[in-house]
RNA sequence: GGCCUGUUGGUGAAGUGGUUAAACACACAUGCCUUUCACGCAUGCAUACAUGGGUUCAAAUCCCGUACAGGUCACCA
């Protein structure tokens, strides 16, 4: 019995000419060093961190080098699809600004020539592949149970010797063509393994993008390629999938890592050229003083979606992303205050080889920094999308109230050094809500008075500025001087410095006075600046809000 | 257990044999500035290169052992 007619007998009506595909996926023509590159997550659910880092890093190089990035939806494994999470990784992908060239765009949608992009409608692809190799005699029936391989597996542990399929553990290798017949005619289910060549004891060297050259053992194991529901395994869809959509790197999670030398001796075994590879370790997290993956359960900044919540804008996160990414880039983007994340020349070779650590504070102090360079506009803008999934009552006084609104959040912004007080979307309803009637009448009021406590007092000042020192035509100067009239007639300096010269003559400065003003105003002691504030509030919103305050305090 | 990888301060890290006081940034602390806060500026964070050997005139940087950490060893990706 030769090969082929073995072949027959296991993949009856499957097509074992490969070059054929050869033809329907030609090279792409590309520049000589556009990188082609993918993302291929299995569906099993949303996109966390880690494969959002992975896709961030695809797109840049893809985008960089005038590549091609793709999606790839592995879903080989059909007991672990969940339902519609295609749908979720194209939206996620989407909402982080990471666009497709290719791929996945829906749950059952797709764009590009080098598809299906779907795994599972791949398979009379993966077949042909694996009848090929069935013809070459590199690859064989397996029909070892799930119990037969347990035993040997004890067995080997027993004797303290490699794990695997492989060598003389490898029965099936070893039947005959008739043996192998006569299994198939008693219909025994098999599994179609690679006849694997590779010598454990000999080393090969192979260079990976970030972690350098590597010194790996070959691959001797006779791994399963196709699945009994005639599906491939990762490893050899791998194989099948990059080669014919002409991936030039492979881009993904270092777990790969130790199958890397298999995944090369498949590329070798059909004399196709490897993909470049770059193998990124994961996000870590600190946990009580432990080191350990970021993960999608324990940690909420796991999952996407907390950014969206939070209101971080997508740019702060690939900012803080590229940190992570070349550590180099945050002072190159101090340098380049003009450029932005598309024009930074990303290199694998700045990656670290080791996992870096997430850190919310930074990615907040990086999105903080972000935020102060928008203009006030693009706050509104931002905010106005935010607040309309998450918050509908400032979402509505915002819609009613845009110059308004837009007046507030340019309080000390689009200037040379501007206010950074907003790191993310969420933050700003809580620091400007005075400064909105409506939210102000709802909001409940805590006066947080720090030097003048005394209410009579506050009152008297109040009045006084109300009757005496208020003028709305004020510029900035003469509101201040007017500021430091009040200040003198209740027995406070003018000036810091002339209190801390005499502090004994004094019953404090301008400072205690004009806090007063602020907290009454806005119930906080910080703020922006309070003439800025008031300007906006205008005279009526201030007297009336003074004006309520003291008839409250009244004893 | 086998195999692979990693280990620089509270954090991210720069740095690959020799102008090192080991950059820069975040966090924290103090001071200055300031009508508050924020910003900004200045300073600090005890002798930080996992550990033991070795190579060398010279090592964070090269080699070996040890410890610790991560990954992997499925008809999962």
């Amino acid at each position: 019995m030769t090969n082929k007619e073995l072949a027959d007998l296991l993949l009856p009506g499957v097509d074992s000419d490969i070059s054929k595909y050869e033809k329907i996926y030609p090279e792409r023509n590309l520049g000589e060093k556009a990188i082609v590159t993918r993302f291929a997550p299995s569906p099993t659910g949303f996109v966390h961190m880690g494969s959002l880092f992975q896709s961030f890093i695809s797109r840049k190089v893809a985008s960089d080098t005038n590549g091609v990035f793709f999606l790839r939806i592995e879903d080989t494994d059909q007991k672990r699809l969940v339902e519609n999470s295609v749908r979720g990784i194209v939206d996620d992908l989407h909402n982080f600004e990471i666009e497709l060239d290719e791929g996945m765009i829906d749950e059952d949608k797709e764009k590009g020539s080098y598809g299906p992009y779907l795994q599972s409608k791949r398979k009379d692809i993966y077949q042909s592949f694996v009848k090929y190799l069935l013809e070459q005699g590199k690859a064989y029936p397996c029909f070892c149970s799930a119990e037969e391989i347990e035993e040997t597996r004890l067995l080997q542990e027993k004797k303290k010797q490699r794990i695997g399929y492989y060598g003389r553990f490898a029965k099936c290798r070893r039947l005959t063509p008739e043996q192998i017949q006569e299994k198939v005619a008693n219909g025994e289910p098999y599994i179609i393994r690679l006849k694997s060549h590779g010598d454990f004891e000999h080393k090969i060297k192979v260079h990976d993008l970030i972690k350098g050259t590597l010194e790996i053992p070959e691959n001797d194991l006779d791994i399963v390629i196709l699945k009994s529901d005639g599906l491939p395994t990762y490893h050899f869809a791998h194989l099948v999938d990059d080669h014919l959509m002409r991936t030039t790197h492979v881009i993904r999670g270092d777990e790969w890592l130790s199958s890397l030398a298999l995944h090369i001796q498949l590329f070798e075994t059909f004399g196709f050229q490897p993909p470049k590879y770059a193998h990124i370790s994961p996000i870590m997290k600190e946990d009580n003083g432990v080191k350990r993956k970021l993960s999608k359960r324990k940690d909420p900044e796991a999952a996407v979606s907390y950014y969206h919540e939070k209101g971080i804008p997508v740019e702060a996160v690939k900012l803080y992303l590229m940190t992570l990414a070349n550590t180099n880039f945050e002072q190159w983007y101090d340098c380049n205050k003009d450029k932005t994340l598309a024009d930074f020349p990303f290199d694998f070779k700045k990656m670290s080889s080791s996992g870096g650590l997430f850190d919310v504070e930074k990615l907040m102090n990086i999105s903080k920094n972000y935020m102060s360079r928008l203009k006030a506009s693009e706050i509104y803008d931002g905010l106005l999308a935010w607040t309309k999934v998450h918050d509908s009552e400032f979402f509505e006084i915002l819609m009613k109230q845009k110059d308004y609104a837009i007046s507030v959040f340019n309080i000390e912004r689009e200037q040379k050094k501007p206010r950074k007080d907003f790191a993310c979307y969420s933050d700003i309803k809580n620091q400007t809500w005075y400064m909105f009637e409506e939210l102000y009448d709802s909001h409940e009021k805590e006066y947080d008075f720090q030097t003048i406590q005394d209410k009579q007092e506050i009152s008297k000042i109040l009045t006084s500025y109300i009757e005496n020192h208020y003028r709305e035509e004020d510029s900035k100067e003469e509101w201040f001087e007017h500021m430091k009239d009040l200040a003198e007639e209740f027995g406070y300096a003018r000036e810091v410095k002339e209190y801390k010269e005499n502090p004994e003559k004094y019953k404090g400065h301008i400072g205690d006075i004009s806090l007063v003003l602020r907290i009454v105003l806005t119930t906080k002691s910080m703020t922006p600046d309070l003439y800025d504030i008031m300007s906006i509030l205008g005279k009526e919103t201030i007297f009336s809000r003074y004006r309520t305050w003291i008839e409250q305090n009244q004893e």
